[in-house]
DNA sequence: GTGAAAGCGCTAACAT
DNA sequence: ATGTTAGCGCTTTCAC
């Protein structure tokens, strides 16, 4: 069943069915009924192929997660979901591993997938304007933005917290309490990601509370995992380093690292108090209660996909929103003892 | 940048180019060569719509998740779409609502997009083959099946954990540890879900073992979540009921249990034991760690896309694979109390 | 082994 | 208001 076959069998011509099947104006209304009608009873769905060939372009918006196992991103996929189909267009998600090149994965798909536009969950932030070349369509990072690029600004859009804020905010809290040697635990502290800019928070905070950076306090996960980030909690508290607290880069390693810090006979957050970034609905559940700096998960996802077709539909400029993480108190941090 | 563009570069025809591109073998292999040498100097993507419109398919798997809430789901999604990533096809979600109708979703979805295959991701344990006449293309229920319902065996594929007996073991764990009085924490009993299928296995161990089930034992949340988990538990908890074990239909829901417990005074395991289904990573990383019947996730999204793209490339018929769960053990059961 | 040419189903000028 | 027609970029006979 095709155009063609719409058109006979209403004694009209293809354009003017084509004119119908896309709310032209200018058909006769008597027309217009006799095709939706023919169209109805025959069951017949136009042919995106066809018409994505003809228009150069389809209703499919890219989105390229990379590092997929971070619990958040689930959230945020769930909330880019529902709002893209909301939206009427298609989400076609791709996942990249934590060596694969986005932006290069991203091009390919902006072309066989003819995207109206992209959605960067997680990547680097060190982009240069070249690397963007083979990305023409817009595009928003979402939980990440390009601080440490060269990219223009109103070239791409974003979606972030402030990161290196809220890690200051965190470990604000843990000074307040009258902790002063505060361990901090990262993935990495040079890797240009969300790891780096929350540990730079963390030594500004300590900085402008006039205590040195200890780099004996700083546990360095491989990667965001748990199992990761247990190890390399259980590897700092067995270093025998001082320290009366911890600030810990993610909800999901933090809730690893209170185990480690259990299973080695310290109690949070009576020997050590503990506060991280994230707010996983999961660390409400565990005991204690992690404290924690909350990202506006939904949000987060709602904005995204909002400014991307602002953009796409010409509505709008690229452009940059910030959102504010949230304190959600827990249980996790305490007055350092003694 | 089209196929046009590339035989012009390298002074061969189109058809030349489109066989290279397709891996034709009669093609000499310097002319191969070298149209592999301009393709990727140029930066050239072939045009899917083009290829779709001619091909009258395109290499679109659609992934309907029902119920995306479900941490168990994130990690599976995340498996299924790097295995179709890797067959060289397209993976399309959408997500519906618990209300939704994933059937008629799917079936929108299968014209619209020309999928080849889909896979559920969740669902109604009760289709009608009346149901399912709008969806011509093969799929396969991943988590669940038609257990309820009417469907051929031989209509459709399924990759399942076998719930009941899943539970039946679970259940068994508690018995043999001398537990007699074993509560059951449900979302519902009467849903036709996987909460249904596993509250049978629950009943049926009880019955086994001569222990006559007792309603006033059996809590039952509003939903799979986290929230409504922990105020049903601890409704449980409160009511005065005596049980010295609990039979939780999933992890997610056995974390917040746990809690509810642990903040009415109960410990696990010391004053009541937990065993659960799933087996999250997560659930590793709470105290008392989680004693569950973990399902094989990676195995269960490999299969699903393995399936669908035998039956989807003629190499089998639709199949059923039922795997094991394994029981992963925790600390959180122990012998009933005194 | 390679090329020429006929569509795939649709949209969008351009005519009428 | 409606019809005619030229492609969109690709695959695939069918020649050579």
């Amino acid at each position: 069943m095709t155009i063609k076959d719409i058109a006979k069998l209403c004694g009209v011509s293809v354009s003017t069915v084509s004119r119908v099947l896309n709310d032209r104006p200018d058909v006769s209304p008597a027309v217009r009924e006799q095709v939706l009608a023919a169209v109805r009873e025959s069951n017949y769905v136009p042919n995106n192929s066809a018409r994505d060939l003809v228009r150069t372009s389809s209703d499919a918006i890219g989105l390229v997660v990379r590092g997929v196992s971070n619990p958040f991103y689930s959230d945020i996929i769930k909330v880019i979901g529902r709002e893209i189909d909301a939206a009427g267009y298609t989400m076609v998600m791709q996942q990249i591993g934590a060596n694969e090149d986005e932006i290069a994965r991203g091009a390919i798909m902006e072309r066989e997938k003819k995207l109206r536009g992209i959605i960067f969950l997680g990547g680097r932030w060190d982009y240069s304007p070249e690397e963007l070349g083979p990305i023409t369509v817009p595009f928003v990072c979402c939980s990440f933005t390009n601080s440490f690029g060269s990219l223009d600004r109103r070239s791409y859009s974003s979606v972030t917290i402030e990161d290196a804020q809220a890690a200051e905010t965190a470990v604000g809290e843990l000074l307040k309490l009258g902790h002063r040697r505060i361990a901090c635990l990262v993935a990495e502290t040079d890797d240009r990601s969300i790891s780096e800019l929350r540990w730079h928070g963390y030594v500004k905070a300590l900085l402008e509370a006039g205590i040195e950076p200890d780099e004996a306090l700083v546990a360095r996960a491989h990667s965001f995992n748990m199992e990761d980030a247990y190890a390399a909690a259980a590897g700092l508290a067995r270093s025998g380093a001082d320290f009366t607290a911890m600030f810990i880069i993610a909800d999901a390693m933090a809730v690893a690292a209170i185990k480690a810090l259990a299973d080695l006979g310290r109690e949070v957050p009576r020997d050590c108090s503990v506060i991280a970034i994230d707010g996983l609905t999961f660390s409400e559940y565990i005991r204690p209660t992690l404290t924690t700096l909350c990202q506006p998960t939904s949000r987060m996802g709602e904005e995204s996909v909002k400014i991307l077709l602002d953009v796409i539909e010409g509505r709008s400029e690229p452009r940059h929103v910030v959102l504010a993480p949230e304190l959600r108190a827990g249980a996790s941090i305490a007055p350092p003892p003694g």
